[in-house]
Parts: structure tokens; sequence; C-alpha cells
DNA sequence: AATGAATGAGTATTCATTCAT
DNA sequence: CATGAATGAATACTCATTCAT
């Protein structure tokens, strides 16, 4: 069974949350919560330092500015949810040739991973996707992240389906945007735009899994 | 050719900017272009009455807070969204039966149509977007144009494609999701995450819509 | 009975409003419930002319200033104040000698007539009271008032009184200060520091005459 | 000679300003001073602050509105205006029988030593007076300090007078009035509405103090 | 005469940040 | 390390007053 040893890859890898003092570690929850309850800019850091429990100072010498107290919470964040790309493994059992039903298994193993993730760090990514596109470092970082790691790595995959047939010949790029806005509408949609609708998220991810896998198979009826 | 006549009124219906003074255009133009910039928190009234070119005071004789500027800007802007699911003829003309490619000339109709829009609104489209899940106003106006017009249109609408077999007889809830997550995360990537990516908007809605049709046929390679 | 014409003179004497135009009195009243209200630094010109029913820059038409239009309000009242001290056979009645209960009666007189006023113009007064203090102008008109009408015709009668030995032989700055701080303080303490209370004007009107007049009998129980 | 010991009570009790940093008793002070020159509502805290030598920020550090800071001010000036009447001694002094001048001591005392009071305190007593009417917090203050201390207190000892047959028997509710009215009258117009004339103030105390016992004897020259 | 849009200085208050303790 | 007093620039909003219509 260690064929599907890159499955466990998936998982967080090394969450460690490094050597925070306690009240380090009780601004930076106190930070999520309001920033993702209010927006960065609406913030303000005498309200974080309350609700830390410690004194207005402490905050700036931990972090250098409030931007600073920003990007902290949000720049580990990126390698967390690229994870399951760099796993070791993981490219190395995606083109293991003639495996029946890959492609599927590996959406599958990512949409399931990702939600999982996802429903964890919720108002991290909350954050995140508010910030981006006000904040030129998070914007860069972001393209960085995308192009070096998530891109290529997608690329590669995808192309590999392409070769066995899985997958119908369009462009990588066309079809890395189908799948990426597919997996993460569905994740938003679950989890902010409807996050109080009642979900049996098994059955979505597999109608989304064979929205999919149609969409791209090429073949309509015939 | 009456018969295309539903696909004209999916072009913009009355977008009359009522009766505004000039003074007060250029405050909403200021403010749109900056809270579209910065984010709604971030801006300035003051900033806003220096590229408007009117003193502050001004603004706050038109609109009584910050907020009711921002409330004025983007309430219009529902209106505009929905106009294509309002248009009288539009429901009617897909429901003409037996026609040939007409849930691809639907999706093609209103992704284009869509997408031309969104281009035109970029920044006002942007604060709503940044705006939502902050401002429960916002929050609720959404909820009510979603479940009202929105979610209605298109369920009589993919109910009648199901009846004529062109689409699988998945939960309408979940082919509702599929369509707009597609066409939206379409609309998305192409305006907001790589606007500047080189794109063939004309093969690319093609793509889209390939995928969708594909992806919800229900029918694989067999 | 014409030796109680005098007290007919007591009465309002031309309380002529000048020829105001309507838009001119309903500012007017505005303004001095609205002064009345909150003090005249609390008050706004565009609450006065929303209440008054005019446009905002009306009140400017007509007033220079909001300066201006406090002193357009309370300049007026100075003379209704001391009416009864100005009337022509009100000083010459009092100095018919030898008449019983004179300086009685003249109390009597004096305080019935100036609690009635006081009540009928309670808010034009309550911010003639509060504003006095703060405008320079109304320090000036109140002193040139008092010195010239108020003192100088209370000494007259005073003395004559003192002369019939109705009155103890105190200075008469002195007795007079004990007459005013008396009756004024019966009038604020009736309207303005206790008008809730239950009142019997009348008998607490003789009470105060009582206490005046032993007071400055200058005998005690022998 | 300890039979005078509650005249020493009248004197000020704990007037501890409680452990204020500098800079706030130079932001009260500066208040003080401003409020009672200009009122309230027309005085701002940024000349507060200027005048404090403080920053603007600082005032609102330690009193969260300006709103606060009037009350800072003003509150703690109640205990010390009944002082007098809280002192154990006092009362019962007071009725010890059978004391020869014991009226004519007690209002002596009494109007001596709240007018050396008002002396010290002329400016927050100003503010006080001056506010009242318009910070309801202020009114319900005074309704309380009146009702549950200085008319409670004044009444145990009038009735003990008229008892006593020093006072007349007029409801004590009139006696109090009028020796109030007539104290306080006196303290207002020696200090605020002619403080620039020539005052003999233990002389005008004497007259002031004749004139409250001979208006309060019920007897007149017989 | 009357309007009300426009002004810009002024308002109370908040903010991120500094620094002496 | 941590505090919290202090700062002063910035904030949203109000105001008395002006002026073209």
């Amino acid at each position: 069974m260690q064929d599907k040893e890159w499955l466990e890859e998936l998982l967080e890898m090394g969450s460690r949350d490094e050597k925070l003092s306690p009240k380090q570690k009780k601004i930076l929850e106190a930070a999520v919560e309001i920033f993702s309850e209010k927006g960065f800019a609406a913030s303000s850091t005498s309200e974080i330092a309350k609700r830390a429990g410690v004194a207005e100072g402490t905050i700036f010498r931990h972090y250098k500015t409030k931007h600073d107290l920003l990007i902290s919470i949000v720049v580990p964040t990126w390698t967390k949810i690229i994870t399951p790309l760099l796993a070791k493994s993981f490219v190395k059992e995606v083109f293991k040739k003639n495996q029946y039903n890959q492609a599927e298994d590996f959406l599958r193993a990512l949409l399931t991973n990702r939600l999982e993730f996802a429903k964890k760090h919720l108002p991290i990514l909350k954050i995140l996707l508010q910030e981006i596109p006000f904040q030129e470092e998070l914007k860069e970082q972001f393209t960085s992240i995308f192009t070096e790691h998530i891109y290529v790595q997608l690329q590669k995959i995808i192309e590999h389906f392409q070769q066995q047939g899985d997958i119908i010949d369009l462009p990588s790029k066309t079809v890395i945007r189908m799948i990426l806005t597919t997996g993460i509408g569905f994740i938003l949609t679950r989890l902010f735009i409807l996050p109080d609708a009642q979900w049996d998220d098994e059955q979505e991810i597999e109608h989304t899994i064979q929205f999919m896998l149609y969409g791209l198979s090429g073949k309509e009826d015939s």
C-alpha cells in the first residue's frame, strides 16, 4: 500500500510555529481574529493589544509596524497553502504510469485535503484574500508562489495526464485555470459565500470532481 | 432573425445616472477610484475631496457619511449586474423547445455579455467584492439579490435544460454552482487575478463553455 | 380708584414686535426655542433654519451673524424686563405720602407682575441668564440697564420708604440687594430650579413679601 | 471651648486631589480655566491642550470624551459644596438647646464659610452653574444632592429653631427657600454679578444675617 | 427676497508609533 | 522584556457664512 504514500504527504508538513513567546502568540491570535473580522485597515493596534491582553507597546516590540504584523501572520501561510505540491513523493507518485483512475484520485485528494486545510485556517485565508489586492508585497508573493510552484507543478501533472489521454489537449494554462477555478470556487462557496447552507461535503466533492473530469475529457454524448 | 432578439436584451438597460450635479459626479468618480485603489476603510474623505476638486464639506452635503457614499456607489450596481436575467424576453426565449445548441448559446451569451459588463465596471465591482464581507448592508443585499433573482432564474433555465437532456440530472443547486463558479472564476481571473496575461478572450470563452457543457453533459469517453 | 392707576402701568407697554416678515418671525421663534434648549454655543444655525422652515441662507439675509441673531432676540427684552420701573406714574404714585401698607403693596405688585412676565418669557430669560457671562455686549447692556434704571429707581423708592420709617436705615445698596435677591430668587426657584414642585403662587408671594418686610423692618421680637 | 468645635468642621475636609499625574493636573487646570471663561460648548479641546502644554491626544488618554472631562471636573465638587452639612458634629451642636444666639451663629458660620469656599472655587462653581441646565447628568446629581443632603439637613435644623421659637412657623420648605435664596443671592452678587464693587464682606454678612433673622422672626414693629 | 450649493476652517476623537521607566 | 503615558498627524464630520441663481 505504499502506493498511497504520497497521499499522506498531502498532510500538513512542518507547522512549526517556531519559538514564539506566549505574549507573541496571544498577539498573533488576536490580530488574526480582528483582521479577519474587520479587515486590516479598519483594525486598530490598540484593540489587538486589548484582546491579546498585552500593553499597546508590546506589539511594537515584536513587530515594527502594524503592516509588519500583517506580513508576519500571512507569510508563513503561503507555504502551508502549497504544502501538497511541495511533497517530494507527490509528483513522483502521479507519474507512475498506467494507474487506473489516477486523475480522479489526484483531484479528490487535492480537493479534500485543501478543503480541510481551508476549514482549519479560515480566518487567515480570509485576511490573505482580502489584502492581496492592496498590499503590493503580498501581490508579489502570490505571483511568485503561483508561477514558481503552483503553476509549474500543475503543468507537469496536467501534461502527464494529457499524454495519458485522460485530459483533453487544451493549453495547459487553460486547463489549470479550469481546475483551480472550479476547486477554489467550491471551497470559497462552501466556506465563505454560503457557509450556512446545508452541505454534504463528500457528495459535493464527488460532483465537483466529475464535473472537472467530464469537462476536461473532451468527449460529449456521441 | 427576431429569434435572437433576446440577445439584445442582454445589453445594458437604463443606466441613467439620474440627474447628478457635476460636482456630485466628480465626487462619485473620485470615490470609486480611490475606494477601488486602497479599499474603503483605507480611503480618506479628504483625499476623495482633493481628487474630485471639491471642498471636503461638499461631500457631506451630498452624502451624510462616508459609508453613505459607499452605498450610493454600490447599490445601483446590483441591478446592472443582474440586468440580463431581468430581461423580459430572456427566459421566454430560452424556453423555446427543440432549439439546437440552445444551452451553448445561452452560456456564450451570458459569459460574453457579463465579461464586457465587468470590463466596463471594473472598479465598482472590485469595491463590491472587497466590501461585501465587511458591510452587513451589502451582505444582505447580495443575499436577497442572489436568492430572489439569480438563483430562481437560473433554476428555471437549468431545469428546462435538464428536461431536454442537455444537462445531467444533478441537484440544480449544484449545477448552478458549477456554472457560476466557472463563469465568475473566468471573469475574475481574466480581470482581477491575471489581467496582464495575454488573453484571447473569444477562444478562452469557447474553452470555458465547452468545459461547462462537457462537465455537465454527464457523459465521458465511452 | 385712580390711585391704583399706576398698577396698570406695570402691565406690558409697547410690545410691538415691529414689522417682522413671517419668515423673520419663524426664525426668531425657532432660535429662541433652540438657544434656550441647548445654549447659544451648542445651537447650530442649520438646525434653526430647519425648525423655522426656511433655507439656511435666509437667516443670514436678516441677521449678519449667529451672534447678531442672539442680540436681536435678547436686546428688546431688556426694556420689557424693566417696564414697570419706566412707567411714568409709577414712581409718582409710590411717593404719595402717608399711604397705609404702601411698601407692601409696592412689593406685591412688583413681584406678582414680574412673575407673570417671567412665566410668559421663560425661554428668552433663560437665554439671557445663560449668555450674559459670555457675551461682553450683553454684560455691558446689563450693567447700564441696572445702574441707569433699576438701581436709581429703586434707590429713590427705598429712600422714600426709609424716610417714612417703613424700612430700616441700611445702605440703600444693601436694601436693594436684599429685595432683588429675595424677589429674583423666588422667581428663579419657582420657574427654573424647581418648576415641577407644587406651588401655591399667591401664598408663596405673600410669605416672600412678609419675609422682606420683616427682614427690612429692623425690629425683632421684643 | 470645645463647644465651638463644630465650627472647625465647617472647614474643608479631605480635598485630596488623589494621585493625578502632573500632566493630568495641568489638563484639569486648563480645562477649568477655559470652560469657565467661554462655557463648555464654546471651549475646544485643542485650546485646552495648548494651554495645558500637552498634546491633544493626551487629553483623550485620560478622559474618554470632552464631556467626560467636564464631569471629572465637576463631580468631586458636589461633596465639597455640602461639606459643612456632612460634618458629624455639625447638627449635634446645633441641637444643643437653650443656646443664646444659636440661629444667628449658625447662619453666620454657614455664610462666612461658604463665601470663603466660593471665593476659592469660583471657576468651577461658575462651570457648575452654567452647565447644570444643559447636562442631564448634572441636573440629576444636583437634584439628588439637594433632596438627600441639603434639604433634609436644613429641615431638621429649621424645625429645631422653630420649636425653640427662634423662627416663624412657616412651612420649612418656604423657610429653607428664604435662607438659601438670601444666602446664595449674597454670594452670587458678591462674586459673580458685582465682583468689582467695593464690598465690606464682614459687614455685608452681618446685614444679610439680620435680614434673614428679622425676616423669619415673624414679628414686626408693634 | 429667498434659496441651497459650496466652502474651508474647525471639531472631537482615533491612530500607529515612540520611549522613559 | 514589557509597560503605558505621550504624541501629533490624521480622521470623519460640522459649522457659520457666502454667493450665484
